[in-house]
DNA sequence: CGCTTTCGCTACGGGTCGTAGCGTAACTGT
DNA sequence: ACAGTTACGCTACGACCCGTAGCGAAAGCG
């Protein structure tokens, strides 16, 4: 989320937090017109009312400024207690993907992974103010699921985390996937049928028939 | 793979083929060395010996050009029989782990998605050429563990394509998801836990530690 | 009230875009 | 063999965006 400084000196003129705040709103709105490709940082600047050389004073680039501008679609994200791991699932996932049905999440996150391919602090950024911002949600979901008897604790903090990073590749990859590769829609259904087979495995999902509507 | 010719006309010159191929490899070797936003048509032109005019009377444009120079690599990705579900699903997703382990690959198909973001002609484009032709491996190794008896048969075909829509998201999208995203290895010991998650499901992987090394 | 940093503004050279125009090359049908 | 048709290579073009430099003014701190 921060910018680039790398310590708020403690003289001289403050930055203004508003323009931060109106750099990365512009931008969210510039994705959503414009897309990834023909977002320009004239054009942001000129949106959030202030001069193109602030930008570029805040921000590397492009890559960074829409890395900034979408990791704070993510922070809506919850995980209230529907009562089952099921449900719980079954939620996070429709709440993700109402949030990459947005233009701005859509473009801005895959152009974003695009660049970060030949950039390794691009990524590391990506990794730091996105993925565990999202991980989260599955250590805290696991943890309720344990509480209730629903999984199996693990000693091990290694083989946890492991498991931890596994499940939230495999929900949130799925989600990303099928909403912007496959370019079907993530409904409650889908959601529903994905749930059976994290939890159950292919065959088991097979045999209860509650997916198929 | 196709470039965007509606008709090839009886008449006239012939496109040449040569010049296809050539394009297509030189798209792939800009998009290692430079990357998605740094690529250029002029410079693929110049890569492939081709004049400039040529490569827009093919293509659209740089996304278009892109997703089909990126379709082909997936052309590599095979199933043989391998005894058992488990094994063909580790054996695809090392394969696919392979693949998306190339920057052309990285960064061509995320910049594609991204930019589908906002153009539906190129979504289904990507759909068409690039979905597809991995989800035939689903089709194929679901078929083989039916006739193993590790599947249950699915009588209506609705239902059954739907189950194959869902397991190739879960499957590619969580390669996808934690080689790009999550930016961390793939290797062989990822790929049991997440087939054992697939096939037995969070709790029934959990019991059997053979993903824990 | 000096010191420091940010901000808005203007201007700049450099690079890429996508297209137009022309002469030439390649292939087809009569 | 010849006319018809299409693809190709080449050059040139205006338009746009990039990222930076330089300036005076503004906003905090001691």
């Amino acid at each position: 989320m921060q910018s680039r400084t790398p310590a708020p000196r403690a003289t001289g003129r403050p930055r203004s937090a508003a323009a931060d705040a109106a750099i990365l709103a512009a931008t969210r709105a510039a994705l959503v017109e414009l897309g990834w490709s023909r977002l320009t940082l004239s054009d942001v600047a000129f949106r959030a009312g202030v001069a193109k050389t602030t930008l570029y004073r805040r921000w590397a680039g492009k890559n960074e400024l829409v890395v900034d501008a979408v990791a704070e679609l993510f922070d809506e994200l919850e995980l209230p207690d529907r009562g089952s791991l099921a449900a719980d699932v079954e939620g996070v996932v429709l709440q993700f993907a109402a949030i990459l049905d947005r233009p701005e999440a859509r473009s801005g996150l895959m152009g974003a992974v695009a660049e970060a391919a030949r950039d390794d602090v691009l990524r590391e950024r990506i990794r730091a103010s996105i993925v565990e911002r999202q991980k989260r949600l599955v250590v805290e979901g696991r943890a309720r699921a344990q509480e209730r008897g629903e999984l199996p604790y693990e000693e091990d903090p290694r083989t946890a985390a492991r498991t931890v990073d596994l499940i939230f590749d495999l929900v949130a990859g799925a989600v990303v996937h099928r909403a912007l590769v496959s370019s079907e829609p993530v409904d409650a259904d889908w959601a529903v049928s994905l749930t059976q087979v994290l939890l159950l495995g292919i065959a088991g999902a097979a045999q209860n028939p509650a997916g198929s509507v």
